[in-house]
DNA sequence: GTCGCAATTCAACGGTCGTTGATTTCTGGT
DNA sequence: ACCAGAAATCAACGACCGTTGAATTGCGAC
């Protein structure tokens, strides 16, 4: 069945190097183990966060974050077993840090301005990344078959479980999804669609623009009954 | 340089199929032209969007495209020249319709309730395809890399280039903008994550609880000066 | 009735992707 | 000093992708 079957031929000898003395540390590759104290794992990861926000999943290729991160494409497979678990670390796990977050968010002030801590501490935080954070999430998730799930339970597991909890009030879950669709709607146009002049804003002003509705959304009249 | 220079050995007689007459219409396929008037070039459209917008446009494959409308994948280069082209064709030109869905918005009742109408001509379309058409220009656009101007450029063109000039009031830009995030963030709750309650709420709950806001960001108070 | 042309299918190509197995090099424990 | 094992590189594999060119078939003009 399979086609070549012979002798194995070996090409490897094509770059005609005499190097013997192993000096070089630009690009020189030894073969085996690298010397210094280097961490591939987290070179790896920073690189695929890096390439996963510009290019989405299947955009990035296992190949070009390897060479960003200067090392051998099979360091993925050794290190996380794959493409689905480098993604999975570098994306769907660290950069939200839920518990710091949700205490500033959660016990930084009264509930009349829970509001706007909301917008000042998540743009805060995307602003840091550049956005990277934000649309390594978005480009992502909208490439994979689980996006919705993955999407769904992050948005609240860390962004709207425990402040919809901590409202205590009516339609709190109603009240979690509208707050959602401010907060993801306004990364999409800060930093996905680059939309002006939202995107140049800085944060005051957009937290002065963008928290009272979301204050209204948390804490404020509904007008349920005009619709049913 | 070829490998496989020599009898171009055909394997097309594997079917053993003895269809001396060519009655069966259901999935035997004949070589040339289709007998009926079947139209292809519809069917591509139409299977395009769909794995488009489940997919995004690496995941959707021309082979998978081409397979759902049951035609050849050959069609899509012959038809619109390369994926490229059935993707501009079949995401990023028809589906908006914008001559109609604006004179709806613009020309059906006073500015005060212009956000009420943007809100319910928008989920009453984007929830007639099953948010397919949400789905598929923001799952597609997250995969390619001019993803924020496309973007950028359909919802200026489409949305709110004309709504922000029919506005005439001050920062009509930043209003657009902001409207944006709140529409999109809408679109990506209720199509793409499919949050709930918000996912499944009929078209009047929804305005109901939407507008007021999106109403407050193009004729309310901004509150500009306590940011700068 | 015939013939040019458009529509369609098919097999194949070159390229790229994610992954693997063999091999080599460094590290840490004893 | 040595050795088991982890870390890293490399070449190759099989699969699949988008695209192409040749072959085949029906339609419509004359």
């Amino acid at each position: 069945m399979t086609p070549v079957n012979g002798p194995r031929v070996d090409a490897r000898d094509d770059a005609a190097d005499d190097e013997s003395s192993y000096e070089e540390a630009g690009t020189g590759k030894r073969r085996g183990r690298r010397p210094g104290r280097e961490d591939t794992r987290a070179a790896l990861l920073t690189a695929a966060r890096e390439l996963f926000s510009e290019q989405g999943y299947e955009g990035a290729t296992v190949r070009a974050i390897a060479t960003r991160a200067g090392v051998d494409p099979a360091m993925v497979n050794h290190w996380f077993g794959g493409k689905e678990g480098l993604f999975a670390k570098a994306v769907l796990e660290l950069p939200f840090n839920p518990p710091e977050v949700l205490e500033t968010i959660l016990n930084g002030g009264p509930i009349d301005t829970l509001g706007e801590r909301i917008v000042r501490t998540f743009v805060t935080r995307w602003d840091e990344s550049g956005g990277g954070v934000f649309t390594a999430l978005v480009r992502s998730i909208s490439a994979r078959e689980d996006a919705a799930k993955a999407l769904r339970e992050l948005i609240m597991k860390y962004l709207l479980g425990r402040i919809a909890s901590e409202l205590a009030s009516d339609h709190a879950e109603l009240r979690a999804s509208l707050c959602a669709s401010q907060m993801v709607g306004l990364g999409m146009i800060r930093y996905v669609a680059a939309f002006e002049p939202l995107a140049s804003a800085d944060i005051p002003t957009v937290v002065a623009l963008v928290a009272p509705n979301l204050q209204h959304y948390l804490t404020g009249e509904l007008n349920l009954e005009r619709a049913e």
